[in-house]
DNA sequence: ACTATTTACGCAAACGATGTAGTAATTTTA
DNA sequence: TAAAATTACTACATCGTTTGCGTAAATAGT
């Protein structure tokens, strides 16, 4: 029951406790055969170190942390994905951590984090992140952080990012080309790097069109759906209703096709819609929903590869580095202008 | 930058390394005035306990482990936040593990968890875990293990569920209310007790109705999408297909789903779905899709509930106890008579 | 054949926190 | 007032691993 140690290995092959231990580390201090036999007998006893021992005295954890807003999201649960499969193949493990979009939530955990139980953090910032101070005091400790997808630009690190201001004017783009004439852009929050990136994309891409949105199109949405759907509403109420929306993330797209169908309004006839998302079921929505879809697996996979480049190197320090990883847009119904 | 432990904190107040630790559990042994000087010093300078020494001492982890087959999954990442709220709120940590529905994988997790890294186990075995050894093992250890829905009959602990049967029935006698003369089954393997659940319930209710089928109207699908889809494309292919499908898990209904678009099957005109669903745009869909959605958050937390109430008392040995909540039938077009 | 080197192992000190046992000094009790 | 009890602290062993150092024996070198 209780679980094996090397004490007891040690007692049993008549070994002192180090010798045990660095046969089983394969030392090269350790002659072959007792090597066999140690391995052996620690396979037969079903010995596996003792991890809070290995990581008091190695000052190492073989875990990392993932720091997110939600799990229940297509977007996070599959960059989880990848990350957990790098976790494994590089004997990892991974904890996680949900903000819930709460900034004093965000900061409670990684003061909980500052004591060395885990190697690395991987995260993304909730959408209320607009100051860095306890994602700095974290890296001071000594412990490094990558951000993705929802990244601190202040904090210099690697960022795994996609091109999120390029989507953002491709998205509006679309909706133009499909005889747009007055886009609204569904925001969540406006503090963070990827929000303002997209909202540029869109302005950016409307300027060049000289479709100039007044700045009551630029709708704030938050973390409290009623909110949300409230906002919507309002927005789609009334004869001054926009006839295009790019919605930033995908909640807030569904929210939107909620509200249409509360309204009586026709998807794309009267407005047309696209959006961020991971949303498998886009195809199969009625209609179907036009997606900038994010390469959500390999983010969470890319992002924890290069965390395990350094931590392999014991290097805690990772210098600034943004990679780029690309949408694709996928048009559908919800955004085409019917022929 | 490094983090500051007890014995400095001991050489700046001048008392010793057992003083501050008393101190700050806030033992009887240490007075009052000497208490506060510890306090405010540890806050001062940001002391947080090294949770390795601790852990090693106190063979305590604060952590427990999640096992699911995926994360990227809607029931899934709902039950898992409710788990991580209530961990949070037990200053617990979470560690996470998918096995990709892969037994090797699991058995392997579980070997990794046998050294007392983590104080519980909450877990959903694969869709293919039938064969316990590897999960009694991992019990006689020490460590108590929680199931939740893909729960393990042969393991004494507690398991948290839903009434698969009662749904199985419901759903199945709402399709033959529906006017549904021939009803497929979907199930994930056939292994899993969830699945013999769900499938008696159909069974049954056929059988009360004087409807039973034949046994090729169980389709066994299984973790390969593509081969899941050819066998539903088997199924809805030629003149003998089913008028009415009850899939087993949310994504054979979405597969499905794709299936009829392809085969220019129209649902529920041809063919009536009702599904196990989490999903939260079920009523978005084309047509909007009729489920049985389980109480995926409060199933977690649940499970995570009765895991403290045990690990509170110390307590690693966990007694039957089959805690069953309710799922809702959700009734929309894709499974209703057109009238 | 005698020293220099390598091989193969054991000893013991960490890592940081905890808790038992011990000890002065103070207070209480009979 | 002497003995007993309480208070407020310290010393030290311990949890299980890891690792630098020491050392005896075996091997190599000249």
């Amino acid at each position: 029951m209780a679980a094996v140690n090397l004490k007891q290995l040690a007692k049993i092959l008549n070994l002192s406790i180090s010798t045990v231990s660095k046969a089983l580390r394969d030392s090269h201090e350790i002659g072959d055969a007792t090597k066999e036999r140690v391995l052996a007998k620690a396979k037969e006893m079903d010995y596996t170190p003792n991890p809070f021992a290995s990581g008091l005295r190695r000052n190492k954890s073989k875990t990392i942390a993932v720091v997110v807003p939600e799990v229940a999201n297509n977007y996070f649960s599959l960059a989880i994905n990848g990350i957990e499969r790098i976790a494994q193949e590089n004997d990892y493990h991974v904890l996680i951590y949900l903000t819930h979009e709460d900034i004093e939530k965000e900061k409670g955990i990684m003061k909980h984090l500052e004591n060395k139980r885990v190697d690395g953090v991987l995260m993304s910032v909730t959408m209320n992140t607009n100051n860095q101070s306890h994602l700095s005091d974290f890296q001071q400790k000594g412990i490094p952080i990558i951000f993705f997808d929802r990244i601190c630009n202040e904090i210099e690190t690697a960022k795994i990012t996609t091109d999120d201001y390029i989507s953002g004017m491709n998205a509006t783009n679309h909706l133009i080309e499909n005889n747009c004439k007055d886009i609204a852009f569904l925001s969540l929050g406006d503090d963070i790097s990827i929000m303002q990136k997209r909202k540029s994309g869109y302005l950016e891409e409307l300027h060049k069109n000289n479709m100039e949105a007044p700045p009551e199109r630029v709708i704030k949405c938050g973390n409290d759906d009623e909110m949300n759907y409230d906002l919507i509403k309002k927005l789609l109420s009334g004869k001054n209703k926009p006839d295009g929306i790019f919605a930033s993330v995908e909640k807030l797209a569904i929210t939107t096709y909620q509200v249409c169908r509360e309204l009586n309004i026709n998807i794309p006839k009267e407005v047309k819609i696209i959006c961020f998302s991971n949303l498998e079921t886009a195809s199969l929505l009625s209609p179907s929903l036009s997606t900038i879809t994010q390469p959500a697996y390999n983010i969470g996979k890319t992002a924890a590869e290069v965390m395990f480049k350094y931590l392999d190197k014991n290097k805690t320090y990772i210098p600034n580095e943004n990679i780029v990883l690309q949408s694709t847009l996928h048009i559908r119904e919800s955004s085409q202008q019917i022929v």
